[in-house]
RNA sequence: GGGGCUGUAGCUCAGCCGGAUAGAGCGACGGUUUCCUAAACCGUAGGUCGUGGGUUCGAGUCCCGCCAGCCCCGCCA
């Protein structure tokens, strides 16, 4: 409904122009024109908008704000083009103008969307003539040699559904995976390797991952207390960067490795990732730091060359550095980071329009630092937005970081596993108490879907910088804001399919009388403003708040407005809502990364 | 010491550009099934929005101070 709000503003411009009209030309003139403050109805009961401008205009307009609005309200009245939208406008409180849609608009609105498979979502306007850059996420970036862990959930799932979203909007969509592969970490590990397990070295899938893992921990250890061990696994780290065939294989061999069991959990969870690691910008970093210094930033500081920051100052009021090489002449994360927006918002790269990080909320100022080096380097065209979307910690339900009961960080795989296997305990329970019988197949699809489903949605559903408590309870549980509720509001709606309703013809006339189906109406035509909102904000929690709410609002409808029952010409029209509610909950369902079903 | 984030019902959380009487779920208590899957629906109770100031017609929301928790701060990522 979009174009309907837009229209209503227009609308309200025009009539606030002829109320006041010189107030509206200085206004204009002073470069700050009036608004009348449209925005959505705080409440079913002012209708479908309320515009709160006129308590404002007050002062500046030297008349009780009651007076401004009835002035607005008789402009409205007498303009063909509101009228064809809106009932009268109505004057509440201090001065607020309530509006409401016409219902014939609204059952119009309704049955524009049957069989749109955009529901009524615009496509992203591209701008005429040079075609945009694409819009790069950057998500997941798991670590080689270590197993993807819960430290990876959030930023997996939640750039997973910002780059649906966006995909969906029609943005060129690149998902990067930013695997950390390179630098000093395998520099320890080969070398530990060497000693302890050569044939890892040279051999594929010698030993398995979670010995490399433990192998991993081991080399750190070594590294940490051994100088010598250190200094051997510095060397490694050069040849390995010089392109030394040996080191190069056993680096290939343990990425391979890497990458398979990371391409699982991928799998499982359906999402798709172009990895480009560490390792890609290799190459770029000597032109990092060459760049810099042309640009003037560089500056040398105890043999380690950095950028001060504008705007950061650390102990003693002095501006912080960021390092970009180390002392011993190696590079550090800041340069790859700095290495891949050159990359990726340069032209001979990958030439983006907007690029988003999803990481860590403990990353903000490193990021912070990061973008700002790049601006200050000229980097970043006018157009382009570089956004580190931060998200909060996963915490057990001691509110501390989650961890298993023996202390260790929990799996990804493990974390996973255990949600099919609740699903599935939960679904075979009910089965038993209904006295169903369902296939093996159908009792895996479902608690497979359950369980995942209720993984993401989860993390998806709060807002994303607080601090998440994971709880297996709660995310399975089958009331409330969760997967499994959405999921059976769209079952319930294959239900009456199955039974007979034809969700498919529908007359070209659609008729609401029932305050349930015009409830139900308002919530589905609000769907193009909420994924306007998620590309804008990069909230995945506002659509999921948007299906709980339509999932709630369906429900009571289903509860209390028969639909085959009924007779013509309300059934029909009945049937159109559950329709369009089923697309919209499949719809905003798959882009949050979760299918749905048609029986649980 | 500097910076960031958080603080809303017993618990977990929403709260958009500052708008009308601060919302939801869980939990608690009470109700609803000859009817499309009750994995649902309806109702009741529950609040000093951490705290003190300020801005204004109006503040959970914006600004400043303070308190508490978490996180980051030169050669790890």
């Amino acid at each position: 409904m979009l174009s309907v709000v837009q229209a209503l503003n227009a609308r309200l411009q025009a009539a606030l122009e002829r109320a006041f009209p010189e107030a509206s030309a200085q206004a204009r003139a002073a470069d700050s024109p009036l608004d009348l403050q449209l925005g959505p109805a705080s409440k079913p009961e002012f209708g479908d908008f309320q515009a709160n401008g006129a308590l404002g205009l007050a002062r500046p307009l030297g008349q009780p704000p009651r007076r401004i609005a009835e002035a607005i309200v008789a402009a409205l009245a007498t303009d063909p083009a509101f009228n064809a939208l809106c009932q009268p406008a109505a004057i509440a409180g201090p001065g607020f103008i309530n509006l409401t849609l016409k219902p014939e608009l609204l059952a119009a609105q309704v049955r524009e969307r049957l069989g749109d498979p955009r529901l009524g979502v615009e496509p992203a306007t591209i701008p005429s003539g040079d075609s945009p850059g694409p819009v790069i996420v950057d998500f997941s970036s798991p670590n080689i040699a270590k197993e993807m862990h819960v430290g990876h959930l959030r930023s997996t799932i939640i750039g997973d559904c910002l780059a649906r979203v966006l995909e969906f909007r029609g943005h060129r969509v690149l998902r990067l995976n930013h695997v950390g592969d390179w630098g000093t970490q395998f520099g320890m590990l080969i070398t530990h390797l060497k000693q302890v397990a050569p044939e890892a070295l040279n051999t594929a899938d010698a030993v398995d991952l979670g010995d490399l893992v433990a192998f991993y921990r081991e080399a750190k250890q070594r590294f940490d207390s051994d100088e010598v061990f250190q200094s051997s696994s510095r060397e490694e780290v050069v040849k390995l960067q010089g392109g030394d065939p040996i080191s190069l294989k056993a680096w290939g061999l343990l990425c391979d490795q890497s990458r398979r069991e990371f391409q699982k959990i991928y799998d499982r969870l359906n999402i798709q990732l172009s990895e480009r690691g560490e390792s890609f910008y290799n190459p770029r970093l000597q032109a990092v730091v060459a760049d810099l210094d042309k640009s003037g930033l560089l500056v040398s500081d105890d043999g380690a060359r950095c950028v001060f920051l504008e705007g950061v100052t650390g102990k003693e009021g002095k501006p912080m550095p960021l390092i970009v090489q180390k002392s011993d002449g190696g590079f550090n994360y800041a340069t790859t980071d700095l290495a891949a927006i050159r990359y990726r918002l340069g032209p001979d790269g990958d030439g983006a329009g907007r690029v988003i990080y999803v990481t860590d909320a403990g990353q903000a100022s490193h990021f912070a630092a990061v973008f700002q080096v790049a601006e200050r380097a000229g980097w970043r065209p006018a157009a382009v937005s570089l956004e580190h979307v931060p998200f909060g910690l996963v915490q057990g339900a001691d509110g501390k970081k989650l961890k298993t009961r023996a202390g260790d960080t929990v799996r990804l795989r493990d974390l996973l596993d255990e949600a099919v296997e609740r699903a599935e305990a939960d679904l075979r329970r009910r089965l038993q108490e209904e006295e169903r019988t369902e296939t093996e197949s159908f009792i895996q699809e479902v608690a497979t879907t359950v369980g995942l489903g209720a993984v993401k949605y989860a993390d998806l559903s709060t807002n994303r910088i607080t601090n998440y408590q994971f709880s297996f309870d709660r995310m399975l549980a089958l009331q409330g804001n969760t997967a499994p509720y959405l999921l059976y509001a769209v079952v319930r709606i294959q239900g009456i399919a199955r039974k007979g309703g034809d969700l498919v013809a529908f007359p070209d006339q659609l008729l609401f009388n029932e305050p349930q189906e015009w409830a139900l109406v308002r919530q589905l035509l609000q769907f193009d403003a909420v994924i306007a909102e998620v590309e804008a904000d990069l909230l995945p929690n506002r659509l999921c708040n948007y299906l709980f709410e339509l999932s709630q609002i369906f429900n009571r409808f289903y509860d209390q407005v028969p639909v085959l029952k009924a007779e013509e010409p309300a059934r029909s029209s009945r049937l159109a809502l559950c329709r369009l509610s089923a697309d919209t909950l499949r719809l905003g369902l798959g882009l949050l990364g979760i299918p749905s079903l048609e029986r649980m």
